[in-house]
RNA sequence: GCCAGCGUGGCGCAACGGCAGCGCAAUUGAUUUGUAAUCAAUAGGUUACCGGUUCAAAUCCGGUCGCUGGCUCCA
């Protein structure tokens, strides 16, 4: 009988999916411990615990998908019944987890569970009639999960699938996978020579090689120039404090375990005994801003002050979460604070929506923001709360910028927004951030006297609009699978001379290109030109420039581009002037 | 940090108890080419580290370190 899944719903498909893998599992190892199993975006997972000692390893994936396509094969009915809260645990007397969500549901309810052949679940529904329609599955991956996501409940195994409608949905989904992969940052970066990790440092302080450093460097010398044109002053700050600093701050009380401490020896005291210092590595660049504004007395005519450093920072994350650039220990912010007065504060937001705008539209990201608000625990006057929280949501308004409100998700001491920008394949996140901060303000006590001479506390914008150059560098070279448009490529051309009589004229051009402050490399060696347009392919250099004859005779170039391919003969005024209309302006 | 998996020349991989191999890259030589890969030769490895089992270990076992996928956390 042919069942088409086409008509239900997918999040439907996907739990009832689930069911079935649960069912699958039930079968192969009885005694199994079941978590939960949900319906999550692009498909579902259940969390389980084997009976004994008992793991799963990748090699069972292949052996309950199998199982699986037999219940399916078999058509078995999702058939519901409803129970009472005490059946339910005369039901599940040997499930633990599943006991422990009985008891959270409201005594008077009646609970219904959904019957799929060998496996009974606690679940609201709704299913798919029969397991029949579930067609277009393939189970992705074996992890670990916490129950309950909480770290200090028992690990259960958590089995990934995916689930879908339609064939070809599923098929579109792991070409998807598969082009993420190709597009994978750490891959790149090993592929076009940008960074590497040494196991000496480990995965979360990245090497970057010249290539990698030409582009970072770049992405900086770009935004700076945008910030000074945006009335932005640049400050240096230490890397290292004393822990007192840290201490000032608050950083030592709520951020000690992500902060690298360490002792400085400074000789011995009058009794003989060895001194230290007590020092610890900046994980954010905030409080040096708030030094250099304590430094001065400020008016109120000072305001607004925008400060912005790329500062470096180092945060000693747990050891399994770094992820290549995208999540480093030691990573450098395009980080900025702004000091104004509260009359200062809607045009202030504005403004780095305005940037926000600027930055992601120059590389074709689409994006949408959130805003949190308030939270019940959380310092400062209702009437800050109230400016700052609707001096972001106008600004959002006025810009027309989709967002979502995220109630009570703000930090203690400020609303914020964040930007969840979207790539070329149409994967989210997360860069930009706008946060007031009432705290420190208050912890350096700053101030600035008023038209009346008397002191104020100045509100306090934190920004940064990439996040993290890693980060926002990871994500560009997956955005354009590593083809950097031309004013962010590490090697802008490549000159190929046809062959080796051509050399001397290519080291012309090569000098004169090099001159006007492109950056050009010139493939000597003895090679085909094939090879060599190969080679450039491959590393993804936007524009090749082949040398013979002809391009000697008339002193020109012939230009290729890694995309657009052959576009004949052209002088090198002419190519510079194309690189120099590439350039976002 | 936790769970699972994986560590073999610079990179990508093979060998899975019995002489550690292939491709790319590199080096040298030949070749001089018109828009995605010319040919040949050479060099390169205490198989992450420590210990154990065995006549014999890259391979099996234990430990350490590192990495990857997730979870928790986060820019």
């Amino acid at each position: 009988m042919a069942r088409n899944p086409k008509r239900f719903p997918l999040d439907m498909i996907r739990h009832s999916s689930a069911h079935v893998m649960a069912a699958a599992v039930q079968e192969l190892h009885p005694g199994t411990v079941f978590g939960i199993g949900p319906s999550i975006e692009d498909g579902f997972y259940y969390d389980l615990q084997l009976p004994g000692d008992e793991k799963l390893g990748p090699e069972d994936l292949a052996i309950i998908d199998a199982k699986m396509r037999e219940i399916v094969e078999a058509d078995l009915p999702f058939e519901e019944e409803e129970l009472s809260k005490d059946d339910a645990r005369k039901l599940f007397a040997d499930q633990p987890f599943k006991l422990e969500l009985i008891d959270e549901l409201p005594d008077d309810e009646a609970l219904t569970v959904f019957r799929c052949g060998a496996f009974t679940d606690l679940c609201r529904g709704p299913h798919l009639p029969s397991t029949g329609y579930v067609k277009y599955f393939q189970l992705m991956k074996l992890a670990g999960a916490y129950w309950r996501g909480d770290s200090d409940q028992p690990m259960l195994q958590r089995i990934y699938g995916t689930s879908w409608q339609k064939a070809g949905q599923l098929t579109a989904y792991l070409e998807f996978l598969e082009e993420a992969e190709k597009r994978d940052h750490r891959r790149l970066g090993k592929e076009l020579d940008l960074f590497s990790f040494s196991e000496l440092g480990g995965a979360g302080f990245p090497l970057y090689h010249p290539k990698g450093a030409r582009v970072l460097q770049l992405l900086q010398d770009w935004l700076r120039d945008e910030l000074y044109k945006r009335g932005y002053v640049e400050a240096r700050t230490p890397h290292v404090y004393r822990v007192e600093m840290w201490k000032m701050s608050g950083h030592f009380d709520n951020y000690k375990d992500d902060m690298y401490f360490f002792d400085v020896p400074e000789g011995k005291d009058k009794e003989g005994k060895e001194r230290f210092s007590e020092f610890a590595i900046k994980p954010m660049n905030c409080p040096g801003h708030m030094l250099i504004y304590g430094a001065n007395l400020h008016s109120y005519r000072d305001l607004p002050l925008r400060m912005f450093e790329f500062g470096t920072v180092y945060r000693h994350e747990l050891s399994g979460v770094a992820h290549g650039l995208m999540r480093a220990r030691g990573f450098t912010q395009d980080d900025a604070h702004i000091f104004c007065r509260p009359d200062q504060v809607n045009d202030e937001v504005k403004r780095c929506l305005e940037l926000v705008d600027y930055v992601m539209s120059t590389f074709g990201f689409e994006y949408t923001a959130e805003l949190s608000t308030r939270p019940e625990k959380s310092m400062g006057s209702d009437e800050t709360w109230e400016l700052t929280t609707n001096a972001l949501e106008n600004a959002l308004k006025e810009y027309g910028i989709d967002y979502s409100v995220s109630e009570g998700d703000g930090a203690f001491y400020g609303p914020k927004i964040d930007i969840h920008l979207k790539d070329a394949i149409g994967r989210t996140w997360q860069c930009s951030t706008i946060q007031f901060d009432a705290l420190l303000p208050e912890r350096f006590d700053l101030e600035y006297r008023t038209a009346d001479n008397t002191a104020e506390r100045p509100l306090m914008l934190h920004r940064a609009i990439l996040g993290s150059m890693e980060r926002f560098f990871g994500i560009l070279l997956e955005h354009y699978g590593g083809g950097l448009p031309s004013w962010l490529a590490p090697t802008q051309a490549v000159i190929i001379p046809i062959n080796d009589d051509m050399i001397g004229y290519a080291e012309d051009v090569q000098a004169r290109l090099a001159g006007a402050g492109v950056r050009v490399e010139l493939d000597g060696a003895s090679a085909p030109m094939k090879a060599k347009i190969a080679k450039a392919q491959q590393q993804k250099v936007p524009y090749m420039l082949v040398l013979g004859k002809r391009e000697a005779e008339e002193g020109k170039v012939s230009l290729r581009h890694r995309t657009e391919g052959d576009l004949g003969a052209v002088s090198i005024e002419d190519f510079l002037s194309r690189l120099t209309s590439e350039k976002p302006q």
